[in-house]
RNA sequence: CGGGGUGUAGCGCAGCCCGGUUAGCGCAUCUGGUUUGGGACCAGAGGGUCGCAGGUUCGAAUCCUGCCACCCCGACCA
């Protein structure tokens, strides 16, 4: 048990605070709502990263890159999308500070903007901004590009990855020729996003559309993949927006078609953001700390010494190079720990915090009977295996800790998604379990926004695969022909 | 913006009510030694404008006034 981590059980939310400190992901800065990613940290954003980065590409995907300031008249031109996020957008109203009579640093408020700067939220605007000198004709489209990019949202309250003031994030813009094409690119990246997921950060998650009230401001239709954490509230992980033609419209980007005609373009948007972090972590860690998935771990395998002072650690050097060695020639990364400031145990717990896959230990026993001992962070075992062997075994082990750390996900899932199908159920379910509830809805803004005023719950999406079925409004008794997910969420 | 709370060493806190030794404790840090198969031990050392500014007083971390910052709970949100 770590000693210096809140129990999960008592209070998860103390707990998630602890351990994005204890380690040593994230703190908080000097700016109010902003945070240091610290090393650690940003080692495995940079693994979510390059995986994405690959995904994105491998689907002919660019990389760009946009203004992080926003001309204000460019940000009122869609309406919908002004409306959405007016409300937490800092502005740039001044270039220039001055010396005041006392020394201090003050405005210059002689250097006012002619026009206010936004700081980007999301950056559709100066996109299409864009975007309109860029498309004339069918031959242009589509455009495919991807951006890498910190964005500002002004919250009120925030906690490290999953609110923060500034994070980052990636997010794409595409422009089409054809609405089909552009759902069909919607689609296509809400399934991309699904399966990173699924495949690197070991988290299943339900694919769905947002319903009118949670839709991405600007948006005809946003789709979006939803993740259970471990205290049963859902987190959205990643969304993939049809734009229709509102931003083209709003930008007048218009182009010529195969038959000569003039059309506005269709386009998309979708981004995901260091909220993965906060995922990640609340999927898969414990009260002994991180349990990341070897995908996305910056280390995969420690080894650590252990030896009395009369010259024990020599011998054990050459096993452990020799061990690193054989790992690294197959892409595994590995951390050879031969500090001799920090006991064993010490490191035992320190790499558990850290969530490194494999923990690999030779003492002077292992020396003689040539074995080591192979740790697995997900279920905390330990197996003494031959030094000749190990190389396989760990490529093997990686493997299935990843296989496994997911199937440990799906079921968490599976086990706290209920059908309900009455009021007084629904309540005592998010009350007793919290987790994923599929229940009837009527359609209607109306009854979401009273459901999620008297319990919390908010529809989280309506999923693809929610099968036709006739059942009765969870809260008006209306008709409905389809199950939606509802949680409490983060 | 409303409601509540907290500012004392790098971190976590005690001291404040009832003013009075050199402001203390745990963790961390540094030095020396002994240790090393699950967060070592002993001995020693360093580190403080007690959030800021006024005031009361012989004397303020402690009492009074003002300000600032941060945290928690609400409204907003990826």
């Amino acid at each position: 048990m770590a000693k210096f981590l809140t129990n999960k059980d008592e209070n998860y939310a103390q707990w998630y605070n602890d351990l994005v400190i204890k380690a040593d992901l994230a703190e908080n800065s000097a700016v109010r709502g902003c945070m240091v990613i610290k090393p650690y940290g940003y080692a495995i954003w940079e693994k979510i990263q390059a995986e994405l980065d690959r995904l994105f590409k491998a689907t002919g995907h660019v990389n760009a890159y946009f203004p992080l300031f926003i001309p204000k008249s460019f940000f009122s031109k869609e309406a919908a999308h002004v409306k959405g996020f007016a409300k937490e957008c800092a502005v740039v109203t001044h270039y220039r500070l001055k010396l005041d009579e006392s020394g201090g640093i003050v405005v210059d408020e002689t250097a006012k903007l002619d026009e206010e700067l936004i700081i980007r939220p999301t950056s559709e605007t100066i996109i299409w901004h864009s975007y309109k000198n860029w498309i004339q004709s069918y031959r242009d489209l589509p455009i495919l590009i991807n951006q890498w990019a910190n964005v500002v949202r002004w919250e009120m309250r925030t906690r490290l990855f999953l609110r923060t003031a500034e994070f980052l994030w990636q997010e794409g813009h595409t422009a089409h020729a054809t609405r089909e094409e552009a759902v069909e690119e919607t689609d296509k990246i809400i399934n991309l996003y699904a399966g990173f997921a699924e495949n690197s950060m070991a988290i299943p998650v339900i694919k769905g559309y947002k319903s009118e009230n949670e839709r991405f401001a600007g948006a005809l239709d946003t789709y979006a993949i939803e993740a259970i954490m471990q205290d049963g509230k859902a987190l959205q992980a990643g969304t993939s927006h049809f734009l229709g033609q509102n931003f083209a419209k709003a930008f007048d980007v218009q182009f010529t078609d195969k038959n000569g005609k003039l059309d506005y373009v269709w386009a998309t948007s979708w981004g995901v953001s260091t909220r993965l972090m906060g995922a990640l972590i609340m999927a898969h860690a414990d009260n002994h700390g991180l349990v990341i998935p070897p995908k996305l771990a910056p280390l995969q395998v420690v080894i650590i010494p252990i030896y009395k002072g009369d010259g024990q650690l020599e011998g054990l050097t050459v096993v452990a190079e020799k061990i690193k060695a054989g790992l690294e020639a197959k892409g595994i990364t590995v951390k050879y720990d031969n500090r001799d400031t920090h006991k064993p145990g010490f490191k035992f717990a320190e790499y558990e915090l850290k969530g490194i896959p494999v923990r690999i230990a030779i003492g002077p026993r292992d020396l003689e009977n040539k074995t080591a001992e192979v740790a697995r962070r997900d279920t905390l075992t330990k197996e003494t295996i031959p030094v000749d062997s190990v190389t396989e075994y760990i490529q093997r082990l990686l493997i299935d800790i990843q296989d496994n750390i997911l199937k440990k996900a799906i079921i968490f899932k599976e086990e706290n998604t209920f059908y309900i199908d009455s009021w007084d159920e629904f309540i005592k379910t998010l009350d007793d379990k919290g987790g994923f509830i599929l229940a009837h809805w009527d359609g209607t803004a109306e009854t979401e926004m009273k459901i999620k005023e008297e319990t919390k719950a908010t529809i989280r999406c309506i999923p693809f695969d929610s099968p036709e079925e006739e059942g009765k409004c969870i809260y008006s008794g209306k008709p409905s022909k389809k199950r939606v997910l509802f949680a409490r969420s983060y």
